[in-house]
DNA sequence: CAGTGGTCTAGACCACTGG
DNA sequence: CAGTGGTCTAGACCACTGC
């Protein structure tokens, strides 16, 4: 009946091998797993229009409302977009809504744009390798090689964000300095035209720090003024980690905005 | 057809009045509404169960698909709680799952749970007028009366929360500091079992400072310790502003947790 | 066992887009 | 106009709960 679908489990009823055991995945779970690994394998870019959900349907051999409920749920998680009339498409750091999605760092008055295009300053991009708590944490093995950026972000002047960023050195094989000046959009934006990588998710860990030296000398304050310091650990597709990055924020002109919901 | 329902948009084609205005509202859209307008007036407390899909949908006249599409947006807002095989109640913040569900400060090492339960000390609890600020801020009158509470959270025996909470005083008329003590759980579940309000959902500010005298005091730190101040605005169904926070923050053993989707 | 929510299907029709 | 996603319905069956 199902002969693409990892799992048979339409009959009678679930098997359940173990007291406690789940074993049991509804249809669209399933489907979505099969969507995100062709999203993962690269068979859709991010941009790109995916098949119809009557086309899905046929394919996966279920009914249009479980492909339905499944692509629901990866849109509302922005892994797809959908747009009606024309299609569904794979979501996009590049799109205008969503310019700064990870980037809770708002102005006191007025909205991010009011203050006109954020400027990137490109300190350094360095190839080194991997300590045990950074491989750990990327998911490598000790020294195996990562790129570090360093960089400023400045708003209306005022330099607000210093920030490092640690990737694995395999996916982003070539991700240089001049690369990364050349560009003029988000990061993100980047990492998806040019290695095909779309972080879907992240998660960050706050803190009150004064800065170090090196961090007042970027951003221009003493080494008193009081910062946000944000670790962040983004993830690509199924749960992978993809990138760390240290910031530290300004927060004299700017706040963290978070919505609980 | 749906005698009960606000507006009628079942024939032919949806009137547009004037171009650019929506005018058109899906029909489990406007079962939430209806939904909500129950649970605002307190039809379903904080931890009743509500009518089965079936009964709410004899009673809007409409199919029990179209229930369910509303119920699980409110049920993902965490609005309500589905319990498979029991029926669907209205959500709480008593639920051991969701105790700090809007605090999203968390120990470095081990869960909030590891280093005992948190310990409240209420420091007072005055009756004061609004300034122009916070009136307009909880959609008061300048002068309306509010109520200040003021409070320390020890967890493991630091103190590590000092803040300052403001509630409308009309809907909370009876609360005391004796009443507050008196409580051990979270301020949010003795807000709805003991005035019906539940907080829904809410925004937070995020600043790095270094602390007041009074509040280097409570939190027992010097001046020169940088803290999160977290300014947190509470709303209530239908978006009714119904709390006003101010908390600082140690983050020397702690780190707030965001998640970015 | 009855009653609840959870999944899946099939089909109808509406709203939006673009050729 | 055809093709897409969006809404709504009706009905079947499964999984879980509690009596």
């Amino acid at each position: 009946m199902n002969p693409s679908l990892p799992t048979e489990n339409s009959p009678t009823t679930n098997e359940t091998p173990l007291a406690g055991s789940p074993a049991f995945s509804p249809l669209y779970q399933q489907i979505k797993v099969l969507v995100l690994q062709s999203l993962q394998q690269g068979e859709w870019k991010p941009g790109d229009p995916i098949p119809s959900e009557f086309e899905l349907a046929a394919r996966y051999k279920v009914s249009q409302g479980t492909v339905r409920k499944a692509i629901d749920e990866l849109a509302k998680n922005h892994l797809l977009v959908r747009r009606q009339g024309k299609g569904t498409f794979v979501a996009t750091h590049a799109e205008q809504q969503v310019q700064f999605r990870f980037l809770k760092l708002k102005p006191d008055v007025g909205d991010i744009a009011s203050q006109g295009p954020a400027k990137r300053d490109i300190i350094d991009c360095r190839r080194l390798q991997a300590s045990s708590e950074l491989a750990q944490t990327l998911g490598l093995l000790t020294n195996d090689p990562v790129l570090q950026i360093r960089r400023v972000l400045s708003f209306g002047g005022t330099p607000t964000i210093f920030e490092e960023v640690w990737l694995p050195g395999q996916p982003f094989k070539g991700l240089t300095a001049e690369r990364l000046r050349a560009d003029t959009g988000p990061m993100y934006a980047l990492f998806e035209t040019e290695f095909g990588i779309r972080m879907v998710h992240a998660q960050e860990r706050i803190r009150a720090v004064n800065p170090s030296l090196e961090q007042a000398h970027w951003l221009q304050v003493d080494a008193s003024t009081p910062l946000l310091r944000v670790e962040r650990l983004s993830f690509t597709y199924q749960e992978t980690p993809m990138e760390w990055r240290i910031g530290v924020y300004r927060t004299d002109q700017h706040h963290y905005m978070n919505e609980l919901n």
